[in-house]
DNA sequence: GTCTTTCCGTAACGACCACTACAGAAAGAA
DNA sequence: TTCTTTCTGTAGTGGTCGTTACGGAAAGAC
């Protein structure tokens, strides 16, 4: 039985987990150092290391849980009754979780992934988010019927990805809600309806 | 009058250079070490400050060399005759570029940039994309008669580059040259025609 | 040749990196 | 109370970071 035995942790394990996001999210991994992380848990090297592990099991927890918190805005989206308003739907998502005030701007996946060094967290998070783009071609794939003829959905689903980067991007450099919005809906004028 | 006393330099400065830009390029601003760069450019880290300064000043000096490249085609790109065809022809171009087997993938100036703790040199080359976003508003704005009423060049530009951004975050996770065409081709439908 | 100037390689500087040995403190169990 | 277990803070570990002091080497000037 899990009895608590011995001393207890004196902080607060998720706590100190949403601040180790909220610096990696802000910093990438590689430039956030212990000695940030640490202050910004409020405790000490030894308590991290005892409660997550080491730096790169503390950063595979904070993505876990980010995809935990970020998969079902992105599966509420996709399941619109056709592929155009899923993306639709999608994009001004992003929009506005890319600027909520709350956390930091953009995607953690996508930012924290660029000028990795460390090449297992870089292949890592590639894979993250190259299953993002086929959660999207997927999608796409489903609703064929309604798409221009000869449109291919993999092309599609890689125009959007790179729009959804872009918004990531844009945000990291302090572009406003308005503008991100703005950036998806004209991303939407490239849809290849049927006529 | 500038004879050259002293030792002579037993490297090609120019040479070296080419090959800070290649290995900053790759790896970005504070993941490349010194001992990568001095090993990359075949030099010892005295050469390397008494050539270029320091860390700082060698960056901006790839940082230079690497906008001298990159200017003449967004400029020719640019001078198209509609601003449609302007985007056109930098979108495709930038395709071309980002996926040129002879340098790594992507835009030195986005990719480098993402996740830099240096305050300054993030400041630095974001200014860099502020300006290139303001060379395409201005070429839109240009040419405002032939779009669609309502249209702001400013929002359009914006659209521009996030796409510009994508594509470029898109070829650093392997994109093909094919996979960046197409979303250029992608994004191109959605240029606000005026009816 | 000798002097001056500039570059080169060696070998280090202090500061930081991720990480941990160790001892004391705080809890339940006996 | 005493024992066991687990967490805590202090104070380090060896390694790497950007940077440089220093002495020898290679050139033109005299």
């Amino acid at each position: 039985m899990p009895v608590t035995r011995g001393r207890p942790r004196a902080f607060d394990r998720d706590e100190a987990l949403r601040r180790a996001t909220e610096l990696f999210w802000e910093r990438g991994y590689e430039t956030a150092s212990i000695a940030d992380l640490t202050a910004a848990m409020g405790i000490r090297p030894p308590s991290l290391y005892a409660a997550f592990g080491d730096k790169r099991a503390l950063f595979d927890e904070v993505v876990a849980g980010y995809k935990a918190t970020a998969s079902p805005v992105m599966e509420e989206a996709l399941a619109a009754p056709t592929a155009r308003e899923a993306l639709d739907r999608l994009l001004h998502a992003l929009a506005d979780d890319y600027t909520d005030p709350s956390h930091p701007p953009g995607c953690l996946v996508i930012s924290a992934a660029v000028n990795v060094a460390d090449g297992d967290v870089r292949a890592s998070l590639r894979a993250d988010r190259e299953a993002s783009k086929a959660a999207i071609a997927d999608r796409i794939a489903a609703d064929a019927g309604r798409l221009d003829e000869g449109t291919d959905p993999k092309e599609l689903a890689t125009f959007y990805a790179a729009v959804v980067q872009g918004m990531s991007t844009q945000a990291c450099d302090g572009a406003s809600r308005e503008e991100l919005h703005a950036i998806a809906t004209s991303a939407m004028r490239a849809w290849p309806a049927r006529p």
